[in-house]
DNA sequence: CGGCGCATTGAGGGCGGTCAATTGGTGTGG
DNA sequence: CCACACCAATTGACCGCCCTCAATGCGCCG
């Protein structure tokens, strides 16, 4: 809980009176296995989740069988907060791990749309950055190479992992399958596997054993063409303050 | 400014209080012409947008000179209220028509967020269907073939026009080119083209001459297994209340 | 009339898809 | 300890959707 908390309000503090109101706000935390819809499509909800452990992602299952995935969603993340307007989504949450999950009613969101101003713009904020995300990734689906969207998936990857503390020095746990990639990019899983091994060939980055580790951080986002503001982390990423050390806490 | 209000709250009506809030935050308003830059990209801002006539997208221009278009905006839509949270954007918005903007200062939005929380709720509902429609094309992007994806765009300009007044019977104008189709769905613009031209050999749809006509609504719905939930318009939208009829206003 | 932007059409090629078989790691039960 | 099942990763062969390059048509406007 509290790794979100640091995030939320990033790059300042969340005053601890929201704190205490964001903590008091989930109703109950449910565990899943990985595989478990963790938030059905098509179906109206009257409370959005927070992942507390472990990765789940956002899909939709074509009639052809075929699946695109439109977001992971790693620790501290709000897996579904859109539901809180919208109710209904057409796509459905899906736990790839393990995953602890906190419930936090509607109404108690709404509650703090009516006393907590600033709160409240945290957390639209937070659903602005995913918007971001899928911004960036129609980019990529559109316009940019296999190869390139892997790297800018890594890329990404890494970042987000490493504000929550999830990264070690240079590699992250991503405890995905290859199939699970190629659904979020847009690939067959056969290209998704070719694009790997073309990636560490190269010396990029490996992918084996649900572990990315990147070999040249410079030239893996050049290959991207990875911008990291899209994220919108201003520069707290303990990446940028000092590379290689996590010894530090970003935010207390 | 009128068909705005009518939308945001949509499908109740907009409190009268709210409406004159609303009306009373654009400071002015501004005229661009075709191919000018609404908001730059990378660049912080201080407001945000109303198209209030005219069209426009954002887009994003890699290094290798290709575009990607991530969304388009027709009249009534905030083209970047998104920036409000964010400040600034890595992809900029820029008009395809002339258009007719108005201006919102972002501290108006703040004000508005302090003492409007229903407002405030109005005005990030609106930005979560930004983002519905932002997943939506990824799964178009990621998982269908070019024909679906273009019969899927047709459809959803059909709905988001119909919402705002600006269809006739089953056609409406689209004042943009194949190029910006092109750019928008990731394809390029020779095979827009003949994909264009399938849709018409088909019985499906015509765009010609920067019109879309609609020669068979239930068939292309189903080429481009379109469903219209993740625009969130309710069944309010005129086509579902009264196909074929436009007399009747759909609030007031 | 010439220039320009957009639409259209043809030819050829490559990136990535599909089908299919094999390998390897892991867990389970005999 | 091995047999077996199962899943993920890997590799090969082939193919097709869509891309690129290039030329032409067409309407509009100065």
């Amino acid at each position: 809980m509290q790794r979100f908390l640091e995030r939320l309000a990033w790059p300042d503090p969340l005053p601890e009176e929201e704190q205490n109101r964001l903590i008091k706000s989930v109703s109950q935390t449910v565990l899943f296995n990985a595989g478990d819809e963790i938030v059905p499509a098509e179906t109206p909800i009257d409370f959005s989740s927070i992942i507390l452990d472990g990765f789940c992602c956002r899909q939709r299952v074509l009639k052809t069988g075929s699946r695109q995935i439109t977001a992971f969603h790693v620790p501290g993340d709000f897996c579904d907060l859109h539901a809180y307007m919208l109710k209904t989504l057409p796509d459905s949450a899906v736990a790839l791990t393990a995953c602890r999950v906190g419930i936090v009613p509607h109404e108690r969101l709404r509650e703090i749309t009516i006393v907590q101003p600033h709160l409240t713009r945290m957390l639209w904020k937070s659903t602005l950055i995913d918007a971001s995300v899928y911004r960036q990734w129609l980019v990529c689906l559109g316009r940019q190479s296999a190869l390139s969207r892997l790297a800018h998936l890594f890329c990404e990857f890494y970042l987000r992992l490493d504000v929550v503390g999830l990264t070690k020095e240079m590699s992250y746990s991503l405890p995905v399958t290859q199939s699970d990639l190629s659904d979020a990019m847009g690939l067959s899983l056969v290209h998704t596997n070719r694009t790997c091994a073309q990636l560490r060939q190269k010396g990029l980055a490996t992918f084996a054993q649900r572990t990315v580790t990147i070999h040249d951080w410079e030239r893996l986002q050049e290959a991207a063409e990875f911008e990291s503001e899209y994220l919108h982390l201003g520069n707290h990423s303990r990446r940028w303050r000092s590379a290689g050390s996590n010894s530090e806490p970003a935010i207390t």
